[in-house]
DNA sequence: TTGTAAGCGTTATCAT
DNA sequence: ATGATAACGCTTACAA
């Protein structure tokens, strides 16, 4: 049987109330006891039990801030679902859930919305903005206490608590292993991806070539596009590509703006049309994968993106130890047509 | 804040203990009481909150037993993973596992194991032969109070408390699909199942069919063969097969035997091989991916098969009420080479 | 049949 | 600085 705080004490002669202000650095203990109580408690190997913490935790009640910039974006509908999914699971443990969603990524406004809406919260989930602005506020509020966990991309130069998401370079990976098996190994390229200043997009794109140096010799890239994230100009951008590079039979779509490529791709090569692969199984992706436009999609799990993005705040919040990994990744799971049947 | 048994209790005037007897049914109450203390529990929405649950738990002991028919079976290694893993987490809850692996499908065997192991169980977790004799062995268990978790294959007929395992007819729709998309369209199709008595493999034979009538007209069916789920035997009605059916570019492997089929085709099409797709990912499988003899296998998280149905017998244990489905079956995800890299 | 009280492991509060 | 005690929600042994 496991070991306990109880136990701890009565081998050691101290107070249960010592062993827990040693064990959770709460301070006002001698050295020796301190000492003394972490070596028991070593010894024996003991590990806390979630039941009895979370049973305590009903006493208190946490809030916890969702900061997403995810307006207008049908991936984060399902990173949304698994925030809400975590929110009931803690309802029972004092767990409050605070949503903001906005729309765009100026920097400058969303350092004014984390600061607003930072003031009474426990903890922050974010997805942040990879600037230096955006890394000087998380670092402000993880010293004011309140611990920032980021979803779905990350920042650089940051002390936020860990990052939950996509993995971009595996997913780039796995795009291009698909073309492979999509074209049997010889295609002409068309890639086009979000923006170059999005650190996840050239992520994907070091992972596709990095692929697709090692083992596909019979790939030629002939051309590389941005979409902004946006179906318009990515509507317009690969019209252009398919014009000027009529060669290509294979698109790598690394980000959003897959509808508007797609329909670039139906009024210009309805005839021969190329390959696809591009990511996140939104809906309307998954109605160009019905209409064969698309052939496959590479998922990176959204619903768990917020799910455990939540729980790893509230984790950290209920243990103060941070989760055993820098950085949580998804999966990359690849879909296609039949595997939303039945 | 959520419904605890003492706002009941307050609310309809009766003991905790009272308010405990009703909602577990533990008898001993007037059926006046019974039913006050059901409506307002209804009323209020009660739902009983697990920290506490599992912490009162901890008094007791379960011990879980699971018996597999998993020897010489490279799937189950990871099946194991997850029992283990799970047996981890619940230790705290003092909760045993005891686990036992068997070599092949004789149902009066394996009826007799059960027996033996069941003496000292709160619950079985098993893969069955689908045999009444098995049945029989289920109900028996059920009635004397132990609940039979059926992993990985289920069996008809029996009271079994849930199945949890693969969507043996998804995983074959999938991979109709991908082979669809690996061939372009166009394809002589050979087929080898593992037996034609396996209830799950035959499953899996109509979901590809299924996909195969809708949306495949250029594949024809060459042949259909098994494998007995063994090497040899696959080695040898492979190297059959395609000496009869010269045609055949594209191979559907619906159970175990990869291995035995894949030597058959590099020892008598090393010119010409066909496209293959087989069922799940394990080490073996991984290593005909890298040598690109397999081109993609379906995976149905062989890990949370074990995982899951040890927590479902356990939930079940602590809480006394069946999981909300009959069935919980895993994702068919699709892997390729490039999923395993780095 | 019903109620009471103790206990599961952890934490917070109040004395000392 | 340290210890004692009560509380979180639930179960159960025992008393009535």
């Amino acid at each position: 049987m496991a070991v306990t705080i109880k136990q701890i004490s009565e081998l050691s002669g101290v107070s249960r109330g010592t062993v827990d202000r040693v064990l959770n650095g709460r301070g006002h203990v001698s050295p020796e006891k301190d000492a003394l109580v972490r070596q028991v408690a070593k010894q024996l190997g003991y590990q806390p039990n979630m039941a009895g913490k979370a049973l305590a935790a009903r006493k208190k009640s946490y809030t916890i801030g969702v900061l997403l910039c995810s307006e207008g974006n049908p991936f984060f509908e399902e990173v949304i679902r698994g925030v809400r999914a975590a929110e009931k699971e803690l309802a029972d443990f004092g767990v409050q859930v605070r949503l903001h969603t906005r729309k765009g990524y100026n920097d400058v406004r969303l350092a004014e919305e984390m600061r607003t809406l930072a003031k009474d919260l426990h903890a922050l989930v974010l997805t942040p903005v990879n600037s230096p602005l955006i890394a000087d506020e998380i670092n402000a509020l993880t010293d004011a206490g309140t611990p920032v966990v980021t979803v779905n991309t990350d920042i650089e130069g940051s002390r936020r608590l860990c990052y939950i998401g996509s993995d971009y370079a595996a997913g780039g990976r796995v795009a291009c292993g698909m073309l492979r098996l999509l074209t049997g190994g010889t295609a002409h390229l068309g890639i086009l991806t979000g923006s170059l200043k999005v650190l996840g997009h050239n992520q994907r794109i070091a992972g596709f070539r990095e692929v697709m140096k090692k083992s596909c010799p019979g790939f030629t890239l002939s051309e590389l596009e941005t979409t902004e994230d946006d179906d318009i100009i990515g509507y317009e951008n690969a019209k252009r590509m398919l014009h000027a590079n009529p060669e290509i039979d294979a698109l790598f779509l690394a980000a959003a703006g897959v509808y508007g490529v797609c329909r670039a791709v139906q009024d210009f090569r309805r005839e021969s049309p190329p390959k696809i692969v591009c990511f996140d199984a939104t809906p309307p992706v998954r109605e160009l994968m019905q209409a064969n436009i698309v052939q496959a999609a590479i998922d990176q799990q959204p619903f768990r993106q917020g799910y455990d993005s939540v729980q790893t705040a509230y984790q950290y919040l209920l243990t103060g130890t941070p989760p055993k990994q820098d950085r949580i990744l998804m999966e990359n799971q690849i879909v296609i047509r039949e595997s939303f049947l039945r």
